[in-house]
RNA sequence: GGGCCCGUAGCUCAACUGGAUAGAGCAACAGCCUUCUAAGCUGUAGGUUGCGCGUUCGAUUCGCGCCGGGCUCACCA
């Protein structure tokens, strides 16, 4: 429809000699009497044409010739808008369009023969994850099926470091944690990872090996069965989320292939490297950037940025079209200067989108959590997952834009599960199915082909209308990255069904309203169950 | 001090990327179940969009300056 009026308003526009820089935008009115799609092109135009807006839009409308089948009014509003109103035929055909596409109602192939690669969550191995990994791993997640849905093919990459300094440290405080249990007790550094969990993978080495273990070094078997039971816990809570990964990049295999050694060639072959005292430098300043950095220590161990560069070229190497690196707000930082470097490399870092969502504030009993997981007062992303649910978890992380942070208050949380948001949608899946069972046992046949011009109730075409959006909807937050106003869309779907459950009873003696009324309730479960999915939420068929 | 994000109803947040009368959910008040699920629906109340300039037909949205909050500015990741 919007391609069709376009074509329209630009034949308009050349016979009036005005051609348009600015593509023509078209809007889904916020009210109702405003119709069904308007278009602000006669108040770009006004400057151009030298006229006021509302002539222009005059004009424009005179020179339209629209098929009365597809437009039933058309008017010049406000300060300038055109407004177009469909005919009922149109959007019963569009129905009857999207009933028949069913699960793939809303898919597009806006991005096809594109390949996608989504790199969240990435949390190394120290810890169990917390809940501000929890909203990186379901909007990262989410961002994945979005574009799936309109056609990338989408590759969900976890990257990590099981080497360096921290990982060091776990080891070693899970070394001690058993001497302890070996009755050995040593001083336990306030540094050290102080959480239950290292107990119990010491608790899991002296149930196997008893005290063979004693003189083992901290980055022997003690930082490998760390290692390996984190991640186990970790990939298990993403699970429970239905979060699976379709690969995993280990940092050190930039390493063993040379690739960090050849960033550091590759910057330096532009100039961009130098050494001092010791270090090997990035000049940032070149580039825009306020102080040059390190990348190699003296020490000979490089900084994150080295590695990160070197990731990213390959990442390149890959063949992505798009690379989405999800990140919490406290990498703000950090990016940047990795830009800055395959910028000065020549690659298209336009390919590359950095999605940072703010942080996840968590109130108990009134009062801000800390989160930290070497101290190990953060509250675990599993614990959260138990207390309210996966459903819960993830339309509550989705609910809101990524940039805003995101209060959660626990304990209220926990008391009202039972009026969150999400709810209010299932209900309405849960309805729906009810409804459906009813009329099967009552005897309603599927084999005759449903009216759909019967819907004709305020509340019926108020619906229709409502569910027609969701392809746009799909599309329109897949490209703006904000899964959060699908959500939002999605209540305003239950909302206009449950409106339509009250002012319309679906089976009652009328055989053919009901045929018409049913198709409408399935239109409506596709609908809901395929922004489910989206979303990663399930949709139960009883409550 | 520099950079990024935020400030909207009592609370938690939206506002289709500059559109028309700023909307939802909780909380408050008043109604609706002998009928397909009341985890629902209807109505009432609630606002100087932190403050001030500017840009233009039009600003919650863009720019500048303040005020307040979060994160971040390592030879830590």
């Amino acid at each position: 429809m919007r391609s069709y009026l376009r074509g329209q308003i630009t034949g308009a526009l050349r016979e009036m000699g005005i051609a348009l820089a600015t593509p023509i935008s078209f809007d889904t009115p916020r009210q109702a009497d405003h119709g069904d799609l308007t278009t602000n092109v006669a108040m770009m135009a006004a400057r151009q044409a030298g006229k006021r807006p509302r002539d222009l839009a005059a004009e424009i409308l005179s020179r339209l010739q629209l098929d009365p089948a597809l437009i039933a009014k058309c008017e010049v509003a406000g300060p300038g808008f055109i407004n177009f109103t469909f005919t009922g035929t149109y959007y019963l055909r569009q129905l009857a369009e999207l009933i028949g596409d069913g699960d793939q109602f809303g898919r597009s192939d806006a991005g096809r023969d594109k390949k996608a690669q989504v790199e969240f969550v990435s949390a190394n191995p120290t810890g169990p994850l917390t809940v501000g990994h929890g909203r990186g791993a379901v909007y990262g997640d989410t961002i994945a099926n979005l574009l799936e849905w309109t056609g990338h093919a989408v590759e969900r990459e976890y990257y990590f470091n099981n080497a360096g300094r921290q990982m060091r440290i776990l080891g070693d405080s899970v070394r001690l944690r058993y001497l302890d249990l070996l009755g050995e007790s040593q001083p336990f550094p306030d540094d050290y990872y102080q959480g239950e969990y290292i107990r119990d993978i010491a608790r899991h080495l002296k149930d196997a090996h008893g005290d063979a273990l004693r003189t083992e070094p901290a980055e022997g078997r003690f930082k490998e069965e760390a290692e390996s039971e984190i991640f186990a816990d970790i990939k298990k809570t993403l699970k429970s989320l239905g979060i699976e990964f379709q690969s995993f990049y280990n940092e050190h295999w930039l390493y063993e292939q040379g690739k960090v050694a050849e960033a550091v060639e590759a910057l330096r072959a532009h100039g961009l490297v130098y050494e001092q005292e010791g270090a090997v430098w990035f000049k940032t300043s070149a580039l825009g950037g306020e102080k040059d950095k390190v990348i190699v220590k003296s020490s000979g161990e490089p900084t994150y940025r080295l590695p990160d560069i070197a990731y990213h070229r390959e990442k390149f190497r890959r063949g992505y079209d798009l690379m989405i690196d999800v990140f919490g707000a406290d990498h703000v930082a950090t990016y940047p200067d990795v830009l800055a470097a395959l910028k000065a490399l020549d690659y298209d870092v336009t390919r590359i989108k950095v999605l940072i969502h703010q942080f996840v504030t968590i109130l108990q009993e009134g009062e801000v959590v800390k989160m930290s997981t070497r101290k190990a007062n953060f509250i675990t992303l599993d614990e959260l997952i138990a207390e309210v649910g996966a459903d819960v978890v993830r339309y509550f992380f989705l609910m809101r834009t990524a940039s805003s942070h995101l209060n959660f208050d626990l304990a209220l949380a926990k008391k009202h599960s039972d009026e969150n948001p999400v709810y209010y949608l299932q209900y309405a899946h849960a309805r729906i199915c009810s409804i459906l069972r009813y009329a099967g046992t009552s005897g309603e046949s599927t084999a005759i082909p449903p009216d759909l011009a019967l819907l004709a109730a305020p509340a019926e075409i108020d619906l229709i209308k409502t569910l027609l959006l969701f392809p746009e909807m799909v599309e329109s937050c897949a490209g703006a990255f904000e899964p959060h106003r699908l959500a939002d869309y999605l209540q305003g779907v239950a909302t206009a069904f449950h409106k339509f459950y009250h002012e319309c009873r679906v089976v009652t003696e009328d055989a053919a309203l009901t045929r018409a009324r049913l198709a409408l309730c399935r239109a409506t479960r596709i609908v809901l169950r395929n922004g489910f999915t989206i979303l990663g939420v399930s949709a139960p068929e009883q409550m």
